[in-house]
DNA sequence: ACAAAAGTGTTGAGAGTACACCCATGC
DNA sequence: GCATGGGTGTACTCTCAACACTTTTGT
């Protein structure tokens, strides 16, 4: 329920947690799934790297918070951004109770480009096979937060989210190979996005090496689900 | 990340939010789905009725909370709950700034006796067919909740925690039939029960009109993760 | 014996999987 | 002309969906 206020006056300060956001964004890079962290420069761990977050305003939303925060302390704009779950054991920060609502965000590789903001020292992309050790309980969050956008991917099209506005099929592929860490056939593989009907031709190619490959871009109106084959279909 | 404390002091308790657990909780009696509501008893929204729930105290983890408030508010204990989304927009409390954590639980029809807590005045289910206007923003946390029950059920055991610990084949179709609203073919249904593996034999027969139907029981380390085929299985 | 619910198999259609070669370009 | 990545079709298997009658009990 909403709150009821305490009958015996306004509820004291000391008695309200603090609730914080947490954004764990990914891009592909190469054949590197990678997730954007900070350099904490205060403590508690001080120069430990953290999943890049902060107090939420007393009037904005969630969301506007995610936002406002990763900008604030790494430049990233535009990302999409879907709330995750919300991180609320006591004893989570040693120095009071927090409460943090962590969200999971997508950004393609060309609009990668880091700045770091106020809050850190440092801001940056480590593949998530190699992490560093991550400050307060963000490791329990990221493995979280990898585990949604694998799942996520296999039946939304996140995957698009992960690429430019055009890209060709071996790309697409690519990105899907990296983040779910296994292989798949070129045809079917083809024949899946086809039948999934999220992509359509852009219309020009892409040259480089060998033959020039197609360009796609999302097909518009894709909204998020794409299909689920279920218990009860 | 976890919070920073405010570089020029503590933060000021006007600045602070505050959060709260709702607990959206689901039962299927006969051939309907109803939901657990309570009759607020003081302003704003006096009178109506809204989703159980109140504040997190100071140390206690986000899962104790739900629990706490729903045996506070209704008496229900041992519910399944999980948590589903946290809504947060400003001003979906006329009074202050309320961040709610939202869960969404499903319990047994034979455990579901209510008995109304201190802070309703009466406690109740209702068909999520017909149901009353409720406070705050809980028309959208409660269309929240039951499209997540609808898609839960499709692909995790939460069919079986609807249901007592022995039960029929016939009952456990009803129980998917209610929630999802639509009819399944007796024989495709049990087909697809017994490849999942999630249910065994418990030896005993229910009899009443016709002839006695097996009773089965959920199987021991059943997890949440029946099967989900996806968009690349 | 009849009413009422339980229980049981088969067939056809569609989706998933495995698999190998030709094509268009740059150098 | 050759190296490089792009692009295409088919056969087999398995899963899903549609469909009707027999069995066991209570009255």
């Amino acid at each position: 329920m909403a709150a009821d206020v305490d009958p015996k006056g306004v509820r004291p300060a000391y008695s309200l947690p603090a609730v914080t956001v947490d954004v764990v964004v990914f891009m592909v890079r190469g054949r590197a799934l990678q997730v954007l962290l900070i350099k904490r420069r205060s403590p508690p761990f001080q120069g430990y790297w953290a999943i890049p977050g902060g107090f939420v305003e007393i009037d904005e939303s969630l969301d506007e918070a995610a936002h406002r925060e990763l900008a604030e302390e790494t430049g990233i704009t535009g990302a999409y951004l879907e709330q995750l779950y919300t991180f609320g054991d006591p004893g989570r920060d040693p120095r009071m109770r927090v409460i943090s609502v962590a969200y999971l965000g997508v950004i393609p590789s060309d609009r990668a480009n880091v700045v770091a903001g106020d809050d850190a020292s440092e801001a940056g992309w480590f593949s998530v096979q190699n992490l560093p050790p991550l400050a307060f309980d963000h490791s329990r969050i990221m493995e979280c937060a990898i585990q949604h956008l694998r799942r996520k991917i296999r039946y939304t099209d996140t995957g698009l989210r992960l690429l430019p506005e055009l890209f060709t099929l071996s790309e697409l592929q690519a990105v899907y190979e990296t983040v779910l860490g296994e292989e798949f056939d070129k045809r079917n593989f083809r024949r899946r996005i086809f039948q999934s009907n999220i992509v359509e031709e852009a219309g020009g190619f892409r040259t480089g090496e060998g033959r020039p490959a197609k360009l796609y871009r999302c097909r518009a109106g894709i909204q998020n689900e794409v299909r689920v084959t279920r218990l009860f279909p």
